[in-house]
DNA sequence: CCCGAGATTGACT
DNA sequence: GTCAATCTCGGGA
């Protein structure tokens, strides 16, 4: 991983797409190629770190690689790559083409069609099967491990979905295929 | 202290 | 298209 993640989130949101994201653990390796993400930054309205740091968002202030994970609408988790220098920034994950692993992410997902398996954020955790104990880890543990592209691929750009605040920011980030 | 909104998803009309 | 699931946080009483 050659990708300064010290760098601000919607620069790092960028260089993501296109990198392979993949989880390993005692059962096997389930992966896919990152094909959507989204930058939220600290002086930013629609970031948990807007106000601060509180329980939820302390991993956002940690060192660049450590995952955020945090559970949303009180049911579903979802994965970020935390960047900045301990400022509060960090990369939502929000969609990948699977790779790896592709029936052990059926099974957690009982969910035989392939493109709907790591089509939304808390999709991608549930399929990797990321758990909430991994919230402040980091890249180097080597269990959620990025890998980048050969070829830098073309990035298509929009607004954010699914907030209310800051929605005219072109800090969503696609796959250009 | 209580209540509404939220970086979502899947089931249903 | 509508809506419920149910945790965390912030704002108002």
């Amino acid at each position: 991983m050659n990708i300064d993640l010290s760098q601000d989130a919607p620069t790092v949101a960028r260089q993501l797409i296109g990198c392979t994201l993949t989880v390993q653990d005692a059962a096997e390796v389930r992966g896919g190629i990152i094909i959507e993400t989204e930058a939220y930054t600290a002086n930013d309205p629609a970031s948990h770190s807007f106000r601060g740091k509180t329980s939820r968002n302390s991993a956002m202030y940690m060192a660049p690689g450590t995952l955020y994970i945090y559970r949303i609408y009180g049911m579903h988790l979802c994965l970020n790559i935390v960047c900045g220098n301990h400022d509060g920034q960090a990369v939502l994950i929000r969609a990948l083409l699977p790779t790896q692993g592709l029936e052990y992410m059926r099974e957690r997902r009982r969910q035989a069609d392939i493109t709907a398996l790591c089509s939304g954020p808390a999709k991608l955790v549930q399929a990797l099967g990321v758990e909430q104990a991994l919230n402040g880890s980091n890249l180097q543990s080597g269990v959620v491990t990025l890998e980048e592209p050969i070829i830098q691929p073309q990035v298509r750009t929009s607004r954010r979905i699914g907030i209310s605040k800051a929605v005219d920011v072109l800090w969503r980030f696609e796959l250009d295929s």
